[in-house]
DNA sequence: ATAGGGTTAG
C-alpha cells in the first residue's frame, strides 16, 4: 500500500471507514502475508478507484468460525460494498455471514434502500425480526424511505404506530423520514403533528424545515411554502441553502417576481455563495417570472456552471420565445465540453418550436438521438409535432406522430389541432379533432381548441355542436384565473370578477379603454371566443375576461410606462391578446403575460409569440 | 459502520 493510495484515497473517499475495514482486516490476518491481507488492499484499491472489489476477497474471508473481530469486519466489507452499490456482492457476503447482528441487517436494508428496491427492504425488515434482531433508528430510517418511495402510506402508518405503541425513540433523522412519508402521501395533519413534536434543539432540525418546504412544493401548495418560509426567516437565524432553494423553486412556479427578487436578496444577506443548484433555481424563477434579464444575471455570475445550469437558461430562453439566444447558448455549451442531457435537448427543442426554428430543430432532434444516443421521450417527440405544426408541414406532423408511436398523447393532439387552425386547413383539422376526442372525451382545452377552429373558420353551426357535446358530456371548463403582483400584494382576478375593491375604478377604466383601442383598430372578437365563455353572453362577459382585468388594475396601480407583469393559468384568448397589443401600443406600455405554455412580450402593439401560441 | 432536505422539462 502506497502513498500514491493513500492520497488517492484523501482525495476521493477520505473515509474513516476503509482505512478502519483495512486494519481490521490485516488485524483479522494471521500471517502478515496472508491471503486476505491482498485481498483487502485490492478491496482498498478498488473503493478508491471505484471499481468493483474482486469477489476472492469475499471467499478469503473465512468468517465461518467467526469471532466478534471479524463481524466487525465483515459488515465493514459490506459496508463498503453497500456504499459503492454493489448490491449483489452485499447479498453474497450477507449470506455467509452466520451470527449476524443489527448492523448487518441494517447496513444490508440500508444499501436496497438507496438503491430503491423497496420490496426488498421490506422482506429484509420482516425477516430479521423474526430472526431476533430489533432495528435501530437507522433501520426504520430506511423502511420509511421505502414506504414513501412505494408511496405506502399504510405499511409506514404501522410501523409508526408500533413505534409509538413500544416507545422507540424517534431523533431528528428518524422522523424526517417519516415526515417526507406523510409529506409525500400528502396527509398533512399527520406530517404537521410530528414536526412540532420533533425535538426543537438538534442542529438538523432545519432538514425537518427543508422537508415540510419541500413537501408543500411537492403538493403545489406554494403559499403555505412561502408561509413556512417566512416563519423560519423569522424563527431561525440563517436559513440554510438547500430550504432556500426549494423556496426559490415554489416561487418559480407561482411567478411572483418580487418575491423571488427577495428571497435572492436574502441569500444575498446571508451571505451565501450562488452554486449551481441555487443558480438554477434562480435562473428558472427568473424566466418563469418574466425577467429574462435578471436570470441571465444570475447565469452570467455562476463560477461552475453544470448541464442544469444552462439548460435551465436554455429552457428560459424558449419559455419567452428567444430562439435563436437558446441555440447560441446551446453551441456555447458544447463548446465548453458539457454533455447534454434529455431535458436540455427539450429546451432546445421548445426553444426551437417556439421561435419557428424547422430546420434547426429537426437538426438537433437527430443530434440528440445520433450523437448523443438519447431515445426521444413524448415530450421531445411533443415538442416536433409542434415545430412540423406551426411551419404548417401539416403532412410530416402526422406522419411524424404515427411513426414515433405517439398517437395516444392528447398533448400531441392539442399541438395539432392548434397548428390546423393557424394554417386554416378545415380538412385535417376535423379528423384531427375526431382522433383528439377520442384520446380525451372529458379535456374541456380539446373542446375550446375545436370550436375555436370551426369558428375561425366561420363554421357557426359546427361550433355551437362542439359547445353542446360538451354540455352533453358535462365537461367544464376550468375557470380562468389572472393575477398580478403590486408590492406585497398578490391580486387575483376571475372573470366578470367584482370582489375587488378598486372594482368600480377597474371597470369604468376599461369601458374607456375599450373605447380608445377601438378607435386605433381593436374590435372585440365575440364570436371567435364565444365558447371560451361557456354561454353565449355576448360582448359583455369577454371584455371582462380575467387578464384584462388584471392588466387593467395593472394599469391603473403602476407609474407610467413602467412593465406590467400578468399570470394566467390558461392559455390566454384571442381577444384578450389582441386587446393587450393595442393596449400596449396605445399607452408605450410593455405588458408581459405568462400564460399556461408560454410567455408573451407585447410592446408597440406586437407579441413576441408572433401570434401563434 | 448503518438513516434525513436542493436545481433544469411537462
Amino acid at each position: 500500500m502506497g502513498h500514491r493510495n493513500l492520497g488517492l484515497c484523501s482525495l476521493k473517499y477520505a473515509n474513516h471507514v476503509c482505512l478502519v475495514s483495512v486494519i481490521n482486516y490485516r488485524i483479522a490476518a494471521t500471517t502478515p502475508f496472508h491471503p486476505l491481507w491482498r485481498h483487502s488492499c485490492s478491496l482498498f484499491h478498488s473503493t478508491i478507484t471505484n471499481a468493483p472489489p474482486p469477489l476472492s476477497a469475499l471467499h478469503a474471508l473465512s468468517i465461518k468460525n467467526a469471532s466478534l473481530q471479524t463481524l466487525n469486519s465483515a459488515n465493514h466489507l459490506l459496508n463498503l460494498y453497500a456504499k459503492s452499490n454493489n448490491m449483489g456482492n452485499a447479498q453474497k457476503l450477507f449470506d455467509e455471514i452466520p451470527q449476524k447482528n443489527t448492523q448487518t441487517w441494517t447496513i444490508l436494508i440500508s444499501g436496497f434502500a438507496r438503491a430503491g428496491s423497496s420490496q426488498v427492504v421490506f422482506n429484509l425488515f420482516r425477516e430479521m425480526q423474526t430472526k431476533g434482531a430489533s432495528p435501530n433508528q437507522y433501520t426504520l430510517s430506511s423502511v420509511f424511505k421505502c414506504c414513501s418511495l412505494d408511496n405506502n402510506l399504510q405499511l409506514g402508518k404501522g410501523i409508526h404506530a408500533w413505534m409509538l405503541r413500544n416507545g422507540v425513540d424517534v431523533d431528528v433523522a428518524l422522523g424526517n423520514s417519516i415526515l417526507d412519508l406523510y409529506l409525500r402521501c400528502k396527509v398533512f395533519e399527520y406530517a404537521e403533528r410530528l414536526f412540532e413534536n420533533l425535538p426543537y434543539k438538534d442542529v438538523v432540525r432545519i432538514v425537518s424545515w427543508g422537508s415540510m418546504v419541500s413537501g408543500y412544493v411537492w403538493n403545489g401548495m406554494y403559499e403555505d411554502c412561502l408561509k413556512i418560509f417566512k416563519l423560519m426567516v423569522r424563527e431561525l437565524v440563517v436559513v440554510d441553502i438547500r430550504t432556500v432553494t426549494t423556496v426559490i423553486s415554489a416561487c418559480a412556479n407561482v411567478g411572483i417576481l418580487e418575491f423571488g427578487r427577495h428571497i435572492h436578496a436574502y441569500i444575498q444577506k446571508i451571505g451565501h455563495r450562488i452554486d449551481a443548484y441555487v443558480g438554477s433555481s434562480l435562473i428558472d424563477m427568473y424566466s418563469k417570472s418574466g425577467s429574462l434579464d435578471d436570470a441571465w444575471m444570475v447565469f452570467r455570475q455562476i463560477n461552475e456552471p453544470n448541464v442544469v445550469l444552462w439548460t435551465s437558461m436554455i429552457s428560459g430562453c424558449a419559455l419567452h420565445g428567444q430562439g435563436r439566444q437558446a441555440i447560441g447558448l446551446f453551441e456555447e455549451m458544447l463548446k465548453q465540453g458539457i454533455i447534454p442531457n434529455e431535458i436540455t435537448f427539450l429546451g432546445v427543442l421548445s426553444a426551437c418550436s417556439h421561435a419557428g426554428l424547422l430546420e434547426e430543430g429537426f437538426r438537433y432532434f437527430s443530434m440528440m438521438k445520433d450523437a448523443y444516443h438519447i431515445n426521444p421521450g413524448v415530450e421531445h417527440c411533443t415538442s416536433m409535432v409542434d415545430l412540423y405544426g406551426r411551419a404548417g408541414r401539416l403532412m410530416e406532423t402526422k406522419n411524424f406522430i404515427f411513426e414515433n408511436d405517439i398517437s395516444h398523447l392528447t398533448s400531441v393532439w392539442k399541438s395539432f389541432l392548434s397548428s390546423c387552425r393557424l394554417h386554416r386547413n378545415v380538412e385535417m383539422g376535423k379528423w384531427v379533432s375526431e382522433m383528439l376526442l377520442q384520446v380525451a372525451p372529458s379535456d374541456p382545452e380539446a373542446y375550446i381548441l375545436l370550436s375555436n377552429m370551426c369558428a375561425s373558420n366561420h363554421r357557426w353551426d359546427e361550433a355551437a355542436r362542439v359547445r353542446s357535446l360538451m354540455h352533453q358530456r358535462g365537461v367544464k371548463k376550468q375557470p380562468g384565473q389572472s393575477w398580478i403582483q403590486i408590492k406585497d400584494q398578490i391580486h387575483t382576478f376571475v372573470m366578470g370578477d367584482r370582489s375587488h375593491p378598486q372594482d368600480k375604478e377597474i371597470y369604468s377604466y376599461l369601458d374607456v379603454l375599450i373605447g380608445r383601442l377601438k378607435e386605433i383598430g381593436y374590435s372585440l372578437e365575440v364570436k371567435l371566443v364565444m365558447q371560451d365563455v361557456e354561454e353565449e353572453q355576448g360582448e359583455v362577459l369577454i371584455s371582462h375576461h380575467s387578464e384584462k382585468l388584471a392588466v387593467v388594475f395593472g394599469i391603473i396601480n403602476t407609474a407610467n410606462r413602467s412593465p406590467i407583469r400578468i399570470i394566467k393559468n390558461l392559455r390566454i384568448c384571442t381577444d384578450c391578446h389582441s386587446f393587450i397589443k393595442n393596449a400596449s401600443q396605445l399607452l408605450d406600455r410593455e405588458i408581459i403575460v405568462r400564460d399556461i405554455h408560454r410567455f408573451h412580450h407585447f410592446k408597440h402593439g406586437s407579441c413576441s409569440c408572433g401570434d401563434y401560441w
